[in-house]
DNA sequence: TGTCGTACGTCCAGTATCGAACATAAGCAC
DNA sequence: GTGCTTATGTTCGATACTGGACGTACGACA
């Protein structure tokens, strides 16, 4: 599958539509998952003393939080959107509420997902680490919002804010452990384990049972052909663990999906919870 | 292959051999590839002023080097000796100087090698992210010498060394890239091309043409069976790239196994030089 | 000098995935 | 509703690798 066709179906997203039709203003409370206009949901997060979904800056002393929200901006991210390009240099890094967002390393014409961020994390921890560019596509994977920062104020912050930093690097130490699992996981595992592996770290990150994925989408995050993902997700679907139609996924059974997915999920789990 | 036959096969070379029978206090002087003893080697490293082959260290400003050599022992590292086993506290870190260390996730029964240190690195890099335990096997590969340091020292010298700090996790950031492309590379790449882009991973980092590698040895770091290393090696071989005979492998033609190589030999080596 | 362990060469049938099609069906625009 | 786009189902032969096996030959050591 070419990279154009995968962008061009994953834009074509109806959130993503919606935005660009006009309410560009919208993001998602990151409280209850509902619809805000962005100065409306402003309020509420400076109001509530700024709770966050968002664990990495949850877990801040609430002094370091409160001085950080004031560079922190609520964005909608939309299913599609690319947030950094291979090579391009990161200007803000994001951290998720409820938005759900994938690393890819691209190879040639093809990618393979290396990393997924949700509200446990950040994405652009390249710039924690003293790189200024990403290596990675990062395209949003599930429709949300995110607290964004520019690199400039994140660099600043990170100068002063002993437990930010602290933070970000034990992060930046899971998203090493999770490449490397991936790594072996795609070498020694079939199909349809690492598509149960998939499909439950999206769960986790996701507010809902029911994920908004093609067969197409997930053949790209994992770098194998659309009818292997058919195939394989029609025997999970068999199995009654999940179910869908047209783009759109239901865990039926978590308990049974980690029966199925290969013991990757539980090793990068037990580290980075 | 089973871990245990590994395991045997690679700690049986006769540097281990001579180094268990009472030569243990021999390493290798960075300087010249020379074997010293070790009373030797320690003074001639202080009194050149220190001078060590390891990039990371050689990169600190001068007085804070001076500063980390009180902390930092000589050592012997032997082919197929392991250095840290999954789950295991990490007590050192290990700087090489001319030695190599793989870094393999393991899996089942299975390893694929997702990291690559030497004279460039450091081996237990999760220290400084803030982890205490390894995730990896760290499996000495090419031996030779390292300087290494007690966990709490790297620690305290994290705090007050500011250079320090900013090296290791600039070079974190590389092992990410660095895992983040092997995993793709496995997932699209031939073991041809993989094979080729091995041995100039290790010839960078090796002091001579002349890699002492077993294709059982190979087999191992990439993940494939023994059978499916000759079948690239004897190709290579044919291509007069190498040439090999029980054990030792030697580069003929590193531009040749450039172009032999996937592009991921080029992607990580630009950004990690 | 002969023996034995180790390293490499090669073959087999079996499996997973590949690339490329073509078919069916669900939803959206008009 | 009609027609178009998109999502999923399914098939084909081709390829790359698997696990297992057996043979050959080098070289260290008795």
């Amino acid at each position: 599958m070419s990279v154009a066709r995968a962008l061009r179906l994953v834009t074509g997203g109806p959130e993503r539509r919606a935005i660009e039709a006009g309410e560009v203003d919208a993001v998602i409370d990151p409280a209850n998952g509902r619809v805000l206009l962005l100065p409306e949901a402003k309020r509420a997060l400076s109001s509530t003393g700024g709770e966050t979904a968002n664990r990495l800056l949850a877990a801040l002393p609430r002094q370091d939080y409160q001085r950080l929200l004031a560079e922190l901006e609520l964005v909608a991210l939309a299913y599609g959107e690319v947030l950094y390009e291979p090579g391009e240099r990161i200007r803000h890094v994001y951290f998720p509420n409820d938005a759900i967002v994938s690393l890819l390393t691209v190879v040639q014409d093809k990618a393979l997902e290396v990393g997924l961020v949700g509200r446990e994390g950040m994405a652009g921890i390249a710039l924690a680490l003293g790189a200024e560019r990403a290596q990675e596509r990062a395209m949003v994977q599930g429709t949300g919002s995110a607290l964004r920062m520019k690199a400039a104020s994140l660099h600043e912050a990170l100068e002063h804010c002993v437990p930010l930093r602290r933070e970000l690097h034990r992060y930046a130490y899971t998203k090493l452990v999770e490449a490397r699992q991936t790594a072996a996981c795609t070498r020694f595992h079939g199909v349809e384990e690492r598509l149960a592996r998939w499909l439950l770290m999206t769960h986790d990150r996701a507010r809902a049972d029911r994920l908004h994925l093609t067969h197409e989408f997930l053949a790209y995050m994992l770098g194998v052909r659309r009818a292997g993902v058919t195939q394989a997700a029609s025997a999970l679907q068999r199995r009654r663990l999940i179910d869908y139609q047209r783009g759109d996924i239901r865990v039926l059974d978590r308990k049974g999906l980690e029966a199925a997915a290969c013991v990757c999920y539980r090793i990068v789990k037990a580290l980075a919870g």
